[in-house]
RNA sequence: GGGGGAUUAGCUCAGUUGGUUAGAGCAUCUGCCCUACAAGCAGGGGGUCAUAGGUUCGAGUCCUAUAUCCCCCACCA
């Protein structure tokens, strides 16, 4: 037997193992089921996992134990990322807290350290996958550095090198000096920082004329090698060809004539470094300029910065600027802010920086994209939809992908060099001499493989043709960019297919205020306070129902404590109908009462209602409305209604067989506490809720009549409990039907027992009506005037209301075009609102 | 500059293809320990659906402006 309150530790406790030792989250494949399979986004090996990967995997729980139960064999498959950049950050400070320098220590040290924080990291997240529930499937787990996806991401790079699609070459990319790697642009994030514009002299040769030229970056100076004024510019036409002496450097670099140069802006003159500046690297080679780097990969000056050799880059600039002031070479400084790209991972400013790095050829492969999603039967559904416009803008704007990374943690570029040769292929190549790129490949390149490299791709196993396409993909809006739009392209490009059918985003959680999370505001949570304190079930189900799909989700504890409070509801009502129903065997509705067959009318509609709000994926509505039929109607009402029938098989059979379905439909939601009660059921077809099947919407159950009967007199117990409680009646009162009908489930919903009288009384008189049942309330008190008022504003409105859809009806124009059963309903509820003025005016 | 979104009760949010008098949770007010549940039960109050036009028999829902806020991308010498 229930406790008399809910206890989440007890009832999570050691259910999760014993699902997965019976092997429930096993594929089945083979079973002639049709499959239906999504892979896990593979958190990153870098730490615990937070609020948002707690959202996101819940969705994907609750959409694979809602596919498993119907009958699909089921694969989730779980895996984790490498994540090179994140875990290198992580890895390179912790063996910096040992006394340990990443460099000293040597490629092959640092990478077993990775493997050893892996190992210890995945061990914490599978713990926490077990905690919150979910059904994966362990014996199909996958690492982003397993072997099979080694030779996954290789056989890609290689073939895309011999397509053309993969280059290497000299670009401006985006550094970040501490990791001392190259980033692509997804992975640089843009802040308004306080800065100046510099107004530098730039004397004219052999003149005592000189050009403003203003900059945000003085350090880059020693990297001019030009001076540009757009050709329009009638104010420095005369000086194009002309050279300029470099100020400090002393250098003599050209005037030159370039679109670029933006005659609103600033002076309309811009100093051209082409090895600094992505703009400036295309007007140096528009106009052949040399490219001179003037820092090292620490972001420090190097001996092309003079007498600044060696200084770090804002040191460079103070003393720089104080030099030249002292020259006269500054003539102002502009305060302004303007935006600086940071690094993603280390946060520290992004230095754009000429190196040689390996590329993916864009163009062909998002336009590829674009094409595909014009065909609705091989498109990636977004859900919601405005998401495939983010896809689509993305894959129209987009630039060719910097790949390469300057790290050891992640798969290894496999190319070699001899001299000026380049050998790119699966195995080093034979010979003497040649030595591997010491590079690595974005994390992201794997990650893009991940539906269809974590099946056994490029082989065609027997998983690839089971569950690929994968059915759906689920993960927030915020990875679009990074993920959703590189697996598209890869998975065309590579496999002919869409990567997944559906992809399902949501948004991300904030706090209360409607913040980001961040570690400065110190606003975190951790879900594994939550599912202490509420359970995995309270936490998984608030997460998923509290908003719809794809908007931002304000976390508040509040709601949690609440659910936690349906969960108890849930877990007393069980309570009430186990204890009643031990001695059923088997169902039987031979002799339903009309409460019975209401009940299970509202159940199948919720039923066929819930299914197709799942489909859909709107998890909001059907959990709103599971809800809404458990506690308002099964709880409030029938469970009440049953106790004066509870006796009967019958009555006992519905409890069941409504039970059953409710835990059933909210077992995707709340796994834990719907086996416990499952667990209890006198009746039960399987060993596990898990595996059991989902209900089936069946017609025999619906009884229409039935239904509005008790439908009618629930409004009439409403309407009667209304009166009774504002005219502050307690006990003292009598009530006489007038109709004829037999109200004995109203007597006893409303303890009416005692009261009830056959001929009117000499007392205050109230009317209590529905559409069918009738009642006068006797009462001793004398009407108040407050309750005479009330009275005569229950008749306007009705006289209002009862004009309005009389003007309605009168309106040809409706009558015609409307549908019949909205203008049938609207002429049934005028005859209704008229009986009850009648009823109104004449009854007291 | 380009793209996307939001604006509904005190707060957080629902509201499917336009169709009864716009809903929920929390908060609030009144009355209740009735043997499933006081973390509960019964009843109530609270919204001119951001603003202005338009389409329609009918608009929270569709269209056009306006206002405010948010996000993404690009640029910022």
């Amino acid at each position: 037997m229930l406790g008399k309150k809910y206890n989440h530790k007890e009832v999570e406790q050691g259910k999760y193992e014993t699902w997965k030792k019976k092997g429930y989250f096993k594929c089945n494949k083979g079973s002639g089921k049709d499959p239906y399979c999504i892979v896990i986004p593979p958190p990153n090996v870098t730490g615990k996992l937070h609020l948002g990967h707690a959202y996101d995997t819940a969705i994907q729980d609750i959409i694979i134990r809602y596919k498993r139960m119907q009958g699909f064999d089921t694969l989730w498959l779980p895996g984790m990322d490498h994540a090179a950049i994140a875990t290198e950050a992580k890895v390179v400070k912790k063996l910096k807290n040992e006394g340990i320098d990443k460099y000293e220590y040597g490629r092959e040290n640092f990478l077993k350290a990775c493997w050893d924080w892996t190992r210890e990291y995945s061990g914490a997240i599978r713990e926490q996958w077990g905690a919150l529930g979910l059904s994966v499937d362990y014996t199909k787990e996958r690492f982003t550095l397993d072997e099979g996806l080694n030779q996954a991401v290789t056989k890609v790079f290689v073939d895309y090198y011999n397509k053309g699609l993969i280059y290497r070459g000299e670009r401006i990319i985006n550094w970040d000096p501490q990791a001392q790697t190259a980033l692509s642009n997804e992975e640089v994030i843009y802040k308004d920082v306080e800065g100046a514009f510099y107004h530098l002299k730039y004397f004219i040769k052999d003149s005592d004329e000189y050009l403003d030229v203003a900059t945000t970056r003085p350090e880059t100076l020693f990297g001019d090698t030009a001076v540009a004024v757009n050709p329009s510019d009638q104010r420095y036409l005369h000086l194009i060809g002309k050279t300029v002496i470099l100020p400090i450097v002393g250098k003599e670099i050209p005037i030159i004539g370039d679109e670029h140069a933006d005659p609103e802006f600033g002076t309309g003159v811009v100093k051209i470094t082409p090895a600094h500046d992505p703009n400036d690297f295309e007007v140096g080679n528009r106009h052949n300029l040399e490219r001179i780097v003037v820092m090292n990969p620490d972001a420090t000056m190097n001996e092309n910065a003079g007498k600044y050799v060696g200084m770090s880059r804002e040191k460079c600039r103070e003393e720089l600027l104080k030099d030249l002031k002292e020259q006269g070479l500054l003539i102002r400084v502009e305060e302004m802010t303007h935006s600086v790209g940071h690094s993603e991972r280390t946060g520290v400013m992004v230095e754009p920086y000429l190196s040689k790095q390996w590329f993916v050829k864009m163009r062909p492969l998002a336009d590829h994209v674009l094409e595909n999603q014009k065909d609705k039967n091989t498109k990636v559904n977004f859900v919601p939809k405005r998401y495939e416009k983010t896809m689509n803008h993305w894959m129209e704007i987009t630039y060719d992908w910097c790949i390469s990374r300057q790290l050891w943690w992640g798969h290894r570029i496999p190319a070699w060099y001899k001299g000026d040769e380049v050998y790119v292929g699966m195995e080093a190549p034979k010979g003497k001499g040649w030595v591997q790129d010491e590079d690595v490949l974005d994390t992201w390149f794997s990650s893009a493989l991940w539906p269809f490299s974590t099946l056994g791709w490029p082989n065609n196993t027997e998983d690839m043709q089971t569950y690929f396409p994968n059915d759906a993909l689920i993960t927030g809006y915020d990875i679009i960019p990074f993920w959703v739009n590189r697996m598209t392209f890869q998975s065309l490009e590579l496999t002919g297919k869409r990567p997944f059918k559906d992809c399902i985003i949501h948004g991300l959680i904030r706090d209360k205020e409607g913040r980001k999370f961040s570690k400065s505001l110190g606003n975190g949570i951790d879900p594994f306070d939550m599912t202490e304190k509420y359970g995995a079930d309270a936490l998984r189900y608030y997460l998923t129902t509290d908003v719809a799909l794809g908007t931002d989700l304000r976390f508040d504890e509040v709601k949690v404590s609440s659910t936690w409070n349906y969960i108890n509801k849930i877990w007393n009502a069980s309570r009430f109908v186990l204890m009643n129903i031990e001695d059923l065997k088997e169902y039987d509705f031979k002799n339903l009462k009309p409460e019975d067959k209401w009940i299970l009318t509202k159940y199948e509609k919720l039923l066929k209602s819930v299914m197709k709000h799942m489909d859909h994926y709107e998890f909001n509505l059907a959990s709103s409305e599971i809800y809404d039929f458990t506690w308002n109607l099964f709880c409030d009402y029938y469970i009440e209604m049953a106790k004066y029938s509870i006796e009967e098989t019958s009555t006992k059979s519905t409890l069941c067989k409504v039970l059953t379905g409710i835990l059933k439909m909210l077992h995707p939601f709340m796994p834990f506490v719907t086996e416990e009660i499952y667990q209890m059921l006198p009746i039960k077809e399987e060993e596990s809720i898990m595996i059991s099947e989902y209900p089936k919407y069946e017609k025999k159950y619906l009884f229409e009549i039935e239904e509005s009967v008790i439908d009618d007199e629930i409004e009439f117990i409403k309407s009667f409990r209304n009166i009774k409680s504002e005219n502050g009646i307690t006990k003292d009162f009598k009530v006489m039907f007038d109709t004829t009908d037999d109200n004995e489930l109203i007597v006893k919903m409303l303890k009416l027992k005692d009261n009830v009288v056959k001929k009117p009384l000499g007392m205050t008189a109230y009317k209590v009506f529905s559409n069918h049942v009738k009642a006068t309330i006797f009462f001793e008190k004398q009407m108040t005037e407050e309750e005479e008022q009330l009275r005569k504003k229950q008749i306007e409105q009705l006289k209002m209301s009862i004009q309005r859809r009389e003007k309605l009806l009168s309106n040809e124009n409706y009558v015609k075009k409307a549908p019949k059963n909205i203008v049938d309903m609207d002429k049934q509820k005028l005859e209704e609102e008229k009986k009850k003025l009648e009823e109104l005016n004449k009854g007291i």
